[in-house]
DNA sequence: CAGGCAAGCGCAATCGATTGCATCTTTATT
DNA sequence: AATAAAGATGCAATCGATTGCGCTTGCCTG
């Protein structure tokens, strides 16, 4: 046996005096193949340590066994949530599953994209970067017919499976609970429109002011990148208004908690002088306070739902592209509760 | 060229009537090649549409360009940290990750290890699981010699590179702060003791004890598995000691906060009546209230240097094994500020 | 006892990229 | 002009597993 190298079938072929192609056949099972022979085969697997080289099994089977998965970032509960999800179905499948972070950059998502294409991924889950407008690099998957799913950000120009959340309905309740709460002039803080939930969120904030024939007032709609950051600037632009918002519906959790923070050190009391509602239902958001009323994703569950239907196409069991809206919920805490608060 | 087929370095030679070397020496800017006919390769590899099969040249070189990483949950903030930190340096030096998470099971843990390594990752960066305490399948990867770091939560019993925080002088830290407190019995809520991270931090405790002349009482450290469902019955225990605890050093925060749930609902107030710290950091354990003092730990860098030491061994530019311990910052919060909290 | 057939297994090509060695062109040198 | 010395490219094996096709062997049947 040669130095320093991981035992093959021609090793253990060697051993028994037969072929390589009876010892693949053996430990594949294949009915072909004597029982008995299949027993010394796997005995001699064992004692020589083998363990099947994927990268060469792949190679013939022009099959990865692989699903690659991108997000904006790693290291954020919803993201890893649904990178769990994902990593749960396929580990049951059979699958590896290889991520990689886009940093909300494009262009490091063209690179990774291309790169899970030479690595030869079976398919393909991705969010996309807040950056993100031009989508060539996807097409490409769809062009060689390579499952291609999406989930929370989504492109609506490719036609392809997706799994969502209901922005729209979740922008909608969410400002709805803020009107019923009694409050007036609601504010908005927006992330980038070119994202379809962003833009939903915002469309659904519409719906609830005219439904209630609010009229809707453009100032109080700030557009920015949602970071904690951002949102001071955001909320201080509000508050300077000749006739500032008594509620605020921030696009995410991150903001509605530095806005929170930001009020509280103004003086400006939560929820009796501003109501403020999030989106994403982080874990701190329940335990801050006042804890943040908000919008539920269900990360885990799209990211498994994301990694069955990519199964599914992956082994050819479905054809349609199916997209999935999977129900948002409205979490009502104290952030927004004015009318608990005032009867308490 | 062949249906539904992507197009090969044969392909591009065919076009040009040359031989599929040339066209890979080009691809690879050897300089064998002339600079003309590189030119001319490129060219026909673009129009073509042309992406190296990584699974192909992997199988022959023998390197996947694949850093496997094990943690027992991705969805966990620290673990993503630190699997961010790791993907952030691999991507920057061509690597690609590939993740999975043991759920803490012993059982899945050997599965994914031996699914690494027929992947042929170049290396493995773990962090075990609780259930683990037997290692020979991750003794195998240094028996093959291909790298192994652990981080975290490392194996003393094998000998390679280990990144660490400093458990010992973190729970210590956070012992002596309560003492500095004025907080006189100190309970502690442990993590499982064959995990070396959970034995230190109760060892830092303890010496923190001995130093300041305390005496040590067994029944004020329980033992279980950190999940916030145990740490109720965990308290509730302390608290029916004839002689109960003044604060309590909570193996993590998850177990810190639904502590603190349960106590102020028994309407025990904190810090006055009892003063809790946790451990990690985590995201909510700074916006909580109370706030919790907690001990940092520096995930996404641990991440990063995992990744660089793993592929300073994958180059082979470094041979001996070291082990970095990270220096761990005690975070002092509301939870366990009692003198600050009597001043004001 | 020849022909048929199934069971059990091997040959050799294949997947796509890489590389040591060989071969063929130029170009330079004396 | 002859020949050495670069310079440019091709041949064929290799990485390890898989698989279509074909070859043996043994047993059964008429």
């Amino acid at each position: 046996m040669k130095k320093n190298s991981e035992p093959t079938i021609h090793d253990i072929a060697r051993e028994l005096n037969i072929s390589a192609s009876t010892v693949s056949r053996a430990l594949n099972n294949n009915p072909r193949i004597s029982l008995k022979t299949k027993e010394k085969i796997k005995q001699v697997a064992d004692d020589l340590g083998y363990r099947p080289n994927t990268l060469a099994s792949n190679l013939r089977n022009k099959k990865s066994n692989t699903i690659g998965i991108v997000v904006p970032l790693i290291n954020r509960h919803f993201f890893s949530s649904v990178i769990s999800g994902v990593e749960d179905v396929a580990y049951k499948a059979g699958y590896t599953v290889v991520i990689s972070q886009s940093n909300d950059l494009y262009d490091k998502e063209i690179n990774i994209v291309h790169s899970m294409f030479s690595n030869r991924v079976d398919g393909l889950i991705i969010s996309i970067a807040m950056q993100t407008d031009s989508f060539e690099h996807l097409k490409l998957f769809r062009k060689k017919n390579i499952p291609l799913v999406f989930f929370d950000r989504v492109v609506p120009e490719i036609e392809t499976d997706k799994i969502v959340v209901d922005d729209f309905a979740g922008g909608f309740k969410v400002t709805q609970h803020l009107i019923d709460q009694g409050y007036k002039r609601i504010g908005h803080l927006a992330g980038p429109q070119n994202l379809m939930t962003y833009l939903d969120r915002k469309k659904g904030y519409l719906e609830a002011l005219r439904k209630n024939e609010i009229p809707y007032d453009d100032s109080l709609t700030i557009v920015n990148t949602l970071t904690s950051e951002e949102g001071v600037p955001a909320v201080q632009q509000l508050l300077e208004l000749p006739n500032p918002p008594d509620a605020i519906f921030c696009g995410n959790d991150a903001t509605a908690l530095s806005v929170m923070i930001y009020l509280r050190d103004r003086g400006i009391r939560i929820p009796q002088d501003m109501g403020i509602v999030g989106f994403s239902n982080e874990p701190y958001s329940k335990v801050v306070s006042p804890s943040i009323s908000t919008i539920a994703q269900p990360g885990f569950e799209m990211g498994q739902k994301a990694a069955e239907l990519m199964i599914r196409k992956i082994e050819n069991k479905e054809k349609t592209f199916q997209t999935f809206v999977l129900p948002t919920e409205l979490i009502i805490r104290d952030s927004s509760n004015r009318k608990n608060y005032q009867s308490q």
